[in-house]
DNA sequence: GCAAAAGTGTTGTGTCTACACCCATGT
DNA sequence: ACATGGGTGTAGACACAACACTTTTGC
């Protein structure tokens, strides 16, 4: 997996724009200074070459983002990965906020990916993705902050999670630290896949 | 154009998922039975083989949808096409309803292309590459209908166009038919480019 | 006048944001 | 008691769907 994919312009590459939160950061998955790749075998399914180039952390949601051809005349298609923190301990992740070095077709889809991280947050549970097994909503706040890129309140992202039978309150509770406060409730996303929780803005169906 | 392309296994191919509406129908564009396609030279941006492969529709708006490894072992990226029903006259339109006759990952792509146009008419003004150049409520309330497969009240989608500003009033009524009836006004779309105009579902970022 | 088609007024509902307030813990 | 962090109650602002009603035409 590691060897450098031989650039004869008939090669197909994917490339992984891979996500997480760390602290208040998020943060994207480089490998040699750039995206992670694969070259695709023949007749070989895409998603097992975005296996081999993110093979060191266990993503728990993937989508496809888009085809392009890069500046050296290969093709490549470009996936969203999402891992939770806890699940993407190996590998090299860098803030967004940080690429000025990446190569500007990288730098493309990272955005691209980001929007699509953003516009999801609102309109699907794919928070999951990025969130532990188990968190409290302020923990919870702390990811869709990161990843949204402004503020949201604690206070109306449980409301709309809630309503949207999107978390789930799980037994226990986080014990308060050092500084007091009341100790906090303890949830989980409903489901591991995504799903899609407000589905028409407008125009919607007759009942 | 016209020519097979050779399927050899290192050869990209560009589909296109070209839609129009026509009565009170979405069609979808074949060529010899199945999606039109092209072939993709070396360096070539996918996006002129996807005007070789449509050539004989004058497409409003683009958009990729899928790559994917077709039956055959060549990989495909397939693109989203949209064409108002007067700027799209010649070539095998078919009715999306009736595709039992087409291979099975086409009929996916169909599917797919359709479900991003429906989902997009509820949050952009997607409805430009549909509508002709200037439309009454009525006829725009038909595109409409066609495109989503359910009804909608044509009071409720000037509306909801009108308030996010996606539609414009021209000069002139369409003058009624035979059977009498109020003049209807004229509209267009304020813009050609596609606009999201209703991006946060919930969560919206903070004034 | 009557039917047909277009368009406006109005009401009710649901969802979201904001903010005040209450709760449970540590020190 | 007080600070700290977690959580609930409540009110206001929109946006939307539904439907009654009015307008403008042909016959």
């Amino acid at each position: 997996m590691g060897r450098k994919p031989v650039p004869d312009s008939t090669s197909h590459a994917v490339l992984a724009v891979a996500l997480h939160v760390r602290g208040a950061r998020l943060e994207v998955l480089l490998r040699d200074g750039s995206l992670p790749s694969a070259t695709l075998a023949a007749r070989e399914p895409l998603e097992t070459a975005l296996a081999r180039a993110v093979e060191v952390a266990d993503l728990a949601h993937v989508e496809q983002l888009e085809t392009r051809v890069l500046a050296d005349g290969r093709l490549a298609t470009a996936y969203l990965g999402l891992a939770p923190h806890d699940r993407a301990l190996r590998g090299d992740w860098r803030p967004v906020a940080e690429l000025a070095a990446l190569p500007p077709d990288h730098r493309g889809l990272v955005a691209a990916g980001q929007a699509r991280l953003r516009a999801k947050l609102s309109y699907t549970n794919i928070g999951f993705a990025l969130a532990p097994a188990t968190f409290t909503i302020s923990e919870l706040r702390e990811v869709y902050v990161a990843a949204l890129g402004y503020d949201v309140s604690a206070t109306n992202l449980q409301r709309v999670l809630l309503r949207r039978g999107v978390l789930a309150q799980v037994d226990g509770r986080r014990e308060p630290g050092r500084s007091g406060g009341r100790p906090a409730a303890l949830f989980r996303f409903a489901s591991a896949r995504l799903e899609v929780t407000d589905e028409f803005a407008a125009l919607r169906p007759p009942r």
